[in-house]
DNA sequence: TTGACTATTGTGGTATACAATATACAGGAC
DNA sequence: GTCCTGTATATTGTATACCACAATAGTCAA
């Protein structure tokens, strides 16, 4: 019955308005919540169903769907008949998140120099050599660039839950992104940090590229611990 | 306005509206699913809306706003006009959870060599000790047993994002928990790695610790990708 | 003037009704 | 006899109406 497939049979895309309207207000409210700056403004950013429906153009009950996953996923919290507000992840929260991240990011640089062939380390290597010599001024397209190494080292490890599951915690970190080049000497320090993982992954050094792995983000960690102080409300912060 | 509240008025909680009704539904769901044997009978398992509606005694829109949450989270998967299904995870992504879990634990594991403290430990020790001479014959009370190991060993790490991560793995890891027991000397050795890891943690080697952590559970990894082929539909199954 | 109580308003929570679509079965045509 | 097509049914997706509770403001009394 597969041999007889030979005559042009028209490809039509798929007409994308059964992606389902719940998925699509979801991805609506996540960019929106991203776009603002969360940690600009110190009051509360309440969110409102009915205006989100209006605005959208859709009723309530694929809105409160989208928010039912999304605050799963930790970026909007339901009080019963109190409101649903966008969370503001503390600074312990972001520390953890960052651990977690470290955490995966290890195994996965650990998995990735057994796995990883000489052309997708080579990639990686094209990644990080745009930025080796001049990180200062170009801030924004470096935090890209650094986010997109790490999400290479991931995705090299093979392990497509660790790219899911590091993806959430990426979008919670962008909105701290500035934290991490409070100073200047971090990127460069960075980038130092950059190539000496890959030089183990070339080496095949497991053991080696893990350990530079979790040095460098857990390195991070213990910055936004020590400067982070920002991202908790005044009356919360505690010493450091 | 709070002290003229000493009247004993009964606080009988009016059936769990107070907690939000998506959220019952979601753990009731989830207790439904986690009870069946999932990998036992190879036909898909379809969850009807309607049917849960009744069951349940809630309408359909709690029920879908649980379902929305529980798809997040891996359990159940929803085709558009077509239902909603149980999840029948796949070998491959069995051995991908194992392998975050591993990856999570062995950095809790690092963190615990200097965090927890010594009544912690003896704690942690307590757990094993009750299974360290005859494992064979208690199966389900070891299995508890271990999965009680391993999450204490990640609390100790003390980042409660771990915690929660893991926790949502361990509960796709009852379900084939009985590949794990295939083999009984696994039990037996198990339980020498675990009194390892806890003298690693007693002697404070966070280095050691860490790696103990991950070859004992990467072994598990290991075990299920070569004796896991069950887990897949028969037409599916690749090549060991 | 201040405190407490009540009423109104606004919010999220729930239920039901309606619309759209996929599947299955039946009937007809080749 | 087989395949295609149309219709019917069942199930999901969406919308709207209603309800319960909480917050706030206004009023009355001490």
């Amino acid at each position: 019955m597969s041999e007889a497939d030979q005559q042009p049979r028209l490809k039509i895309e798929p007409l994308g308005v059964s992606l389902g309207l719940r998925q699509q207000a979801c991805e609506a409210i996540k960019r929106a919540i991203m776009a603002m700056d969360i940690y600009g403004h110190p009051e509360e950013i309440r969110l409102d169903e009915r205006q989100l429906s209006q605005d959208l153009g859709v009723s309530r009950t694929p809105i409160r769907e989208a928010l039912s996953v999304l605050e799963q996923e930790g970026f909007v919290r339901s009080i019963p008949r109190r409101g649903i507000h966008v969370v503001r992840k503390s600074k312990r929260e972001i520390v953890e998140m960052i651990t977690v991240w470290a955490a995966i990011e290890s195994m996965a640089a650990r998995l990735s120099a057994t796995r990883a062939s000489a052309g997708e380390l080579a990639e990686l290597r094209r990644l990080t050599e745009a930025f080796q010599d001049d990180p200062t001024g170009h801030i924004s397209e470096y935090s890209d660039a650094n986010m997109a190494f790490h999400r290479a080292i991931i995705r090299l490890g093979g392990v497509e839950l660790m790219s899911s599951l590091t993806d959430t915690l990426f979008i919670h970190m962008r909105a701290v992104r500035a934290v991490t080049m409070t100073q200047d000497n971090r990127a460069q320090r960075s980038i130092a940090d950059h190539r000496a993982i890959i030089a183990a992954l070339d080496a095949r050094d497991a053991d080696l590229a893990s350990r530079l792995v979790r040095e460098h983000t857990m390195g991070l960690a213990a910055h936004v611990q020590q400067h982070g102080d920002f991202l908790d409300p005044p009356d919360q912060r505690r010493i450091a």
